[in-house]
RNA sequence: GGCGCCUUGGCGGAGUAGUCACGCAACGGUCUGCAAAACCGUGUACACGGGUGCAAAUCCCGUAGGCGCCUCCA
């Protein structure tokens, strides 16, 4: 399969370093709060490149790891992070915190249909590997210690503008955010920060240069390092991350190894919301729990999330959740003709082995382009919905389906047949049309629909779909 | 100030140098006992101005507007 890859900035092919297996390595979340749909967007395409990975044939060594440890504030503050400031005016420890919003995130994984990932490491579990890098970065000589802790210095790496294509001179420094000025570039980072002294921290460990916390970028270098080894296939993360973040993990991991740290890099672009970006002062931070809470399925926010490119800027709205939402129904009501097409050896001919490569899996090996794949899924939708019933074929249907299923995650394959109830009183009905009782067919009718069911009728018989 | 991206019909959103995206919504129609659903059809969609091509919404230049990043961020 195809990716676009943010390092050479053209569309490739992935060609993993031993095959058929790829490394895979997810930038997850800081779990000091409620992940938002900006992040869950993200995360779910990066689940359907997991999923294309394998209906390419490849299979995945996937780290999608968890911070635990806070990344800080900003780069002026005086070692206050996100987790211990939110432990602070939650009452708890930074250890509860981080406990309770990454249970949280797992069992949201769950919820939202994940592929589940090979590791989820914490940061909190591999201080003793961050330092590790760090040691090796200093006996390398790419560090320096100032007041508040152990710095790479980014002037020692060359190539360290090259991978976001950052013009460093021309960049304010500081523009929004006074720097430490014993920092000897404007765009050096901690490796370690140590504890302040006049105040007792949740998380700290000792270290070599003194009781502290990991910096903010060293633990994906580490983690990645451990789980997939020094070079891996691809990394991915939030388009947010290029110019610091990644660029600094590949200073960091870059250095310390002496080999190239990833091959390919994939970015999801972000959502905005009523044309701008989501953010926690502008309180549009909308949660899985709203989602549920206006009576939406996570499987119509899954789709929606593939109705637009992962590397376009694309729109939040809840109209255009209500479109997913009608959008999620049809293909439902496409999922249902499996129970009621009958296999009578009648079926015409459509060649859903060639419907799968060309319609689903030829796009989405094409740089997940799942708009192509759901405008393909809609458009197979109709054509079977002018299909006569009982010439479609199901053994073939279902693994349509299926195929949705294993790539899309949309858990199409999932809904069970009517029972056998339900059934007799669709064929009831049907006699009563036929003998004209019409009375008798609209109150089974009313009947179906307090079940939830309605009834197309045909001119062979009613073909039901779910309300 | 620097770097980058974007501008497609009422909304969302693919795609591409030469028949169709697709979804939602709207309108008209067919079918129907009535409905519903389904199907068919309709809307001069490609920001603006130039240029190159037989042909441009698609490539190039310019203009306008918008967005993102340069601070933690998906």
């Amino acid at each position: 399969m195809k990716l676009y890859n943010t390092l050479s900035k053209q569309i490739e092919e992935i060609v993993p370093i031993e095959a058929p297996s790829v490394t895979l390595y997810t930038c997850g979340p800081t779990v000091y709060d409620y992940p938002h749909i900006g992040n869950w967007f993200t995360f779910i395409r990066y689940d359907v490149l997991v999923r294309t990975l394998k209906a390419s044939g490849l299979s995945t060594r996937w780290v999608l790891n968890i911070t635990d440890v806070g990344h800080l504030v900003s780069d002026a503050d005086d070692g206050e992070d996100k987790l211990e400031k939110g432990a602070r005016m939650e009452g708890k420890t930074a250890w509860d915190v981080a406990a309770f919003y990454g249970t949280y995130f797992e069992d949201a994984l769950r919820r939202l249909n994940f592929s589940k990932p090979d590791f989820l490491p914490k940061a909190t579990e591999h201080i003793t590997e961050q330092i590790e890098m760090i040691r090796i970065l200093t006996d390398k000589g790419y560090t320096y210690v100032i007041d508040d802790g152990v710095y790479y210095d980014t002037a020692k790496f060359e190539r360290y503008a090259d991978f976001a294509c950052l013009d460093l001179d021309e960049q304010q420094a500081g523009a929004r955010v006074e720097f430490n000025p014993q920092k000897r570039n404007a765009t050096d980072f901690a490796l370690w920060k140590f504890s302040p002294t006049d105040q007792q921290r949740d998380m700290e460990w000792d270290s070599p240069w003194g009781k502290g916390f990991p910096g903010w970028h060293i633990e994906c270098s580490a983690m990645s390092r451990s789980y997939l080894g020094d070079t891996i296939d691809i990394h991915s993360g939030g388009i947010d991350h290029i110019p610091v973040h990644h660029t600094n993990e590949i200073a960091q991991s870059e250095a310390s190894t002496g080999k190239r740290f990833a091959n390919t890099w994939m970015h999801s672009n972000h959502i905005l919301i009523n044309d701008e970006k989501i953010s926690k002062s502008l309180g549009n931070g909308i949660t899985l729990e709203d989602i549920e809470a206006k009576g939406y399925s996570l499987e119509v926010l899954r789709l929606h999330a593939l109705e637009s490119h992962y590397r376009s800027q694309s729109k939040f709205s809840w109209d255009s959740l209500e479109a997913a939402q009608n959008r999620l129904k049809s293909y439902q009501a496409m999922a249902d003709l499996r129970f009621q097409a009958q296999e009578a050896g009648n079926e015409k001919p459509r060649d859903f082995d060639h419907v799968i490569r060309s319609d689903i899996l030829e796009p989405l090996f094409e740089d997940l382009n799942t708009p192509t794949v759901l405008a393909n899924i809609s458009n197979l939708e109709n054509a079977l919905n002018t299909d006569c019933i009982n010439s479609i074929e199901v053994a073939g249907l279902s693994k349509y389906l299926q195929t949705i299923d294993d790539t899309l995650g949309l858990r199409l394959i999932q809904s069970k047949d009517i029972n056998d109830e339900q059934k007799t009183l669709i064929q009831n009905r049907w006699e009563a049309r036929q003998s004209k009782d019409w009375a008798q067919s609209d109150a089974l009718r009313d009947q179906l629909v307090a079940d939830g069911i309605g009834l197309r009728d045909t001119q062979f018989k009613s073909i039901w779909y779910r309300l």
